[in-house]
RNA sequence: GCCGGGGUGGCGGAAGUGGCAGACGCAACGGACUUAAAAUCCGUUGGAGGUAACCCCCUCCGUGCGGGUUCAAGUCCCGCCCCCGGCACCA
């Protein structure tokens, strides 16, 4: 036998690589929409080095649309970058660069990466959102967000982070800590823009039935986050007052059950009972506390559940539905965003208010029975049931109540039904200078006047970096004329959020070089949605649900048709690596570790734990190193088969190996053919031996089942698919190498090659050249398989006495549905086990199996 | 606390509408090749037991735990336990 030169994965890759370049497979022209695919991958921040990690989403993404390809569809692949961002100034500032430096180093260095990984993109269409002929468009869609009602400013207690120095969006905020640095948020009340995405917050949880292509957790997480709830508002008079405490419930069928009333610390009355309390000492304990409450605020939230205290002000309010006098109290735990503010005490069924009239010695009084609660109450009862102690109203179950009260309190001017959303406005100023610059100017004379169109794009000014202060440090910017009056004006100095550069990036796509406007709107009407997102959970709510915004104001604008960004979206899961902790030399390398897990410095013991890759872990795993080491297409090979794609899961070097060995194998087994195929023939499925039968069925299970598969993302299946197809494969050739059916294995190798490559590009396409042809794989059409060939001659039997296996046979495939057959032979198949049994009963499953039910 | 998702060999994971549990890969063990090792190739591998002694083969148990439905349950129903993710004083 002749030697087989060696998978020189290293020498393939290059002239691939290069290859791929020149023939620009994903240039698409996008006037062209027959079989359009836009398939999208979530631009990434370009942070530095990507690492394996990162890896698996644009590895899924390549292998999808190179089928997506082969399939003869016109697919739109772009990338870009999310450019702006916090990183890069803190990059600059340790660095003592500029933001701009940095970023546009990173993108080079990642691009790079992107072609090391065999991930072919149209480059041409590249997006970075730094550019200002990107984020000119940004500052134009405030201008028509504001014309719109949709943008405005406002004084609120915004997310302070003091790690960022700037305001975060509620979405940023993470169990009380900064998404990007992991500081405390604080309160702080501040004067900023926001986005009105509350006035969609209906459409977007309505629409989300529409998304039936999105992970159903995604959709919840969304429908979580908007928060819709039913209720009533219903005004309660403040005796002695001419001010109406409103408050707002979800179960006005309790509202006999009041006992007193409860408002936020922030809440206008506050002030008012401040102003006139006339005894100075209860006056100055009534700021104390809600100082001290405003502070509480401050502290994170999910920390520790705080408990819960109030402040009689000596006001008291009347219940509308039984003129009732009940004490208002000023208490930590209402908040001033959510609904009114205020809120009216049931202590009875609401635990809050249980615990609270607990601690105050307030009435707790039952108005809701139920089967399960009856008696004394030791906890709230929320739970549903009859009405008690409710005037008119007793007898009803809670659902009529809820009616009936509301409508009664409709009746009589004093309350009316409500939904209120947990969803706030969107806050994107951002006190930074790498973003985009607020197009907007401070007059004194004129007021907050915008930045006309002709004028945009407000530019980031060309100064060194001076550091974390921002546009507001920086007089070359804000000095300017306001364009009303002539007169000297301020600019805004505050930066958009991040999240609006990417909430319509992928509209830009499809008309990517437009200098007039954001995008083609018939272009982008016909190649939008996107047909299939890829990215990670982590944005389920946050570049999500700003992108499904976005989208309905630019609709409602009249500037595009659609209601949805994207059709289908599939969230990756996150890879993992172990990492290691010295509890003095900190965070060590994995490479540094030998085998006994004892620190390389100190040699003790380290601690390991599976954690997500990062940078501050060490737990990283570099793509130039396993490329180096075993090639691009072991590494893609790899991610796509350790496990299902939208699961979190474990890297491991052992894992990276045995796909390695496993393209070993396909080089050789198609190398050693490949010379003999030569002068292979015709297929002639006809004249097949019946092992020829069973390869050549084997193959085209294997094509069905791999196509099936990366439909629905289940590429680890695929793989193994695939690999299964080696082996028999392998195993034909083991068996009698002299005997080999040409025909069949040139047709065998050559679908197996294709099937394969877009999860191994280099290989294949290095194979398919060595099988004889000349043009590229991805100029191929994707193998469909023949169902004459997935017919088997024979059919295996399965036969089961009550239910376990105890027999097979096979039977030729035109009797495997014959029940009279099949159970007249599985009968012969047991007949000597059935040694004094009964047979009860016979069930046939054709082409399956035979379930013999007997009794002693 | 509420809402999702999940629990299958030593490990990652396979098993359309209930129908042969453990595909494929890793690891481990045994063997071949080698002066030796690596690489490669072949074989074994859920647990317990039996028969056989060249191969075969058979029985029982087994998909987080306890019940149930069914000829048949990883899959359906009821009740628990645990893990992961999201939300969390949202009235």
């Amino acid at each position: 036998m002749p030697r087989i030169a060696k998978y020189d994965f290293k020498k393939i890759e290059k002239r691939w690589k290069d290859f791929w370049d020149k023939q620009g497979f994903f240039k698409v022209d996008t006037n062209h929409t027959e079989k359009k695919f836009y398939y999208l991958n979530m631009f990434p921040y370009p942070s530095g080095v990507l690492h394996v990690g990162h890896g698996r989403n644009y590895i899924i993404g390549d292998a999808f649309a190179r089928y997506k390809k082969m399939q003869g569809f016109n697919v739109l692949n772009p990338m870009g970058f999310d450019a702006f961002g916090l990183p890069a100034e803190n990059a600059a500032i340790e660095n003592k660069t500029h933001p701009r430096d940095w970023t546009i180093a990173n993108i080079e260095g990642m691009k790079k990466q992107f072609r090391d990984w065999g991930i072919v993109y149209d480059w041409d269409r590249e997006i970075r959102t730094c550019e200002p002929d990107y984020y000119k468009w940004n500052q134009w869609f405030f201008l028509q967000f504001y014309k719109h009602g949709l943008a405005y400013r406002a004084d609120a207690v915004a997310n302070w982070c003091p790690g960022c120095e700037t305001v975060l969006a509620n979405e940023q905020v993470i169990d009380g800590r900064c998404e990007r640095c992991d500081s405390l948020v604080e309160k702080r009340k501040l004067t900023q823009w926001f986005f009105k995405i509350t006035q969609y917050a209906e459409e977007l949880l309505k629409d989300l039935e529409k998304l039936e292509h999105w992970p159903e957790r995604v959709k919840k997480m969304q429908y979580n986050w908007i928060g819709r709830s039913e209720g009533v508002e219903a005004d309660f008079a403040i005796e002695g007052s001419s001010h109406i405490l409103k408050i707002f419930t979800t179960r006005p069928d309790t509202i006999f059950g009041v006992t007193f009333m409860a408002i936020a610390p922030e809440h206008p009355l506050v002030e008012e009972f401040l102003a006139h309390e006339p005894d100075p000492h209860r006056r100055a304990q009534m700021a104390e506390f809600v100082q001290r409450a405003l502070q509480q605020g401050e502290i994170a939230r999910g920390a520790v559940t705080v408990e819960k205290e109030g402040f009689f002000t000596g006001h008291y309010a009347i219940n509308p539905v039984n003129n009732e006098r009940v004490p208002i109290y000023i208490a930590n735990y209402v908040l001033m965003e959510y609904g009114t503010g205020a809120i009216m005490g049931v202590p009875a069924h609401d635990q809050r208010d249980f615990e609270f009239a607990k601690k105050y010695g307030l009435e707790i009084r039952r108005v809701i029975e139920s089967e399960e609660s009856k008696g004394e109450l030791t906890a709230a009862f929320e739970g549903e049931g009859w009405l008690v102690n409710s005037g008119q109203f007793n007898g009803l179950s809670s659902r009529e109540a809820f009616r009936k009260i509301g409508e009664f309190l409709e009746s009589r001017g004093q309350g009316r039904f409500a939904v209120k959303y947990k969803l706030r406005d969107w806050l994107i100023s951002r006190q930074r200078y790498w973003g985009t610059p607020i197009p907007m100017i401070h007059c004194e004379r004129c007021g907050i006047v915008p930045v006309p169109e002709s004028e945009l794009p407000v530019l980031l000014p060309n100064v060194p970096f001076i550091g974390k202060k921002g546009l507001a440090e920086i007089p070359e910017f804000y000095q300017t004329t306001c364009p009303q009056c002539k007169g000297p004006a301020k600019r805004d100095t505050d930066t958009m959020d991040t999240f609006v550069d990417s909430s319509w990036y992928f509209l830009r796509f499809v008309s990517p070089h437009e200098q007039t406007r954001p995008f083609d709107p018939d272009a982008v009407n016909r190649w939008l949605p996107v047909d299939q997102y890829v990215g990670g959970v982590e944005h389920a709510i946050l570049h999500l649900l700003y992108s499904r915004f976005f989208t309905k104001a630019l609709r409602d604008m009249g500037l595009v048709k659609f209601d949805e960004p994207f059709a289908r979206l599939f969230t990756q899961g996150i890879i993992k690596h172990l990492a290691y902790r010295c509890p003095e030399h900190n965070w060590i390398h994995p490479s540094e570790v030998k085998e006994d897990n004892k620190c390389p410095h100190c040699g003790r013991e380290l601690k390991v734990d599976l954690h997500k890759m990062s940078k501050s872990k060490r737990n990283t795993i570099s793509p130039q190193h396993v490329i180096d080491e075993y090639g691009a297409d072991t590494e893609r090979l790899y991610t796509l088969f350790m496990g299902p794609p939208e699961k979190d899961i474990e890297w491991t070097d052992e894992g990276v190996r045995g796909s390695f060995r496993f393209l070993n194998r396909v080089w050789n087994l198609v190398l050693s053919q490949a010379r003999k195929l030569t002068d292979a023939g015709e297929l002639n499925p006809a004249q097949f031996t019946e092992r020829e039968r069973t390869v050549w069925q084997k193959l085209h299970q294997t094509i069905k089942s791999v196509t099936e598969d990366i439909e629905q993302f289940h590429f680890n299946t695929a793989i193994s698919a695939i690999m299964g197809l080696t082996n028999e494969l392998t195993d034909y050739v083991a068996e009698n190498p002299k005997k080999i059916n040409k025909a069949l294995m040139k047709h065998a190798l050559e679908n197996l090659v294709l099937i394969m490559s877009p999860f191994t590009p280099f290989i294949c396409e290095e194979l398919w050249r060595r099988l004889g042809h000349d043009d590229a794989v991805l100029e191929q059409r994707w193998p469909s398989y023949n169902s004459q060939a997935l017919q088997a001659a024979e059919r295996e039997i399965v036969v089961q006495i009550n239910g376990k296996v105890r027999a097979r046979f096979t039977v030729p495939a035109e009797l495997s549905e014959d029940r009279a057959e099949l159970e007249k032979r599985a009968l012969a198949q047991i007949q000597g086990r059935l040694d004094g049994e009964q047979v009860v009963k016979v069930i046939v499953v054709p082409g399956r199996l035979v379930n013999i039910v007997v009794k002693k």
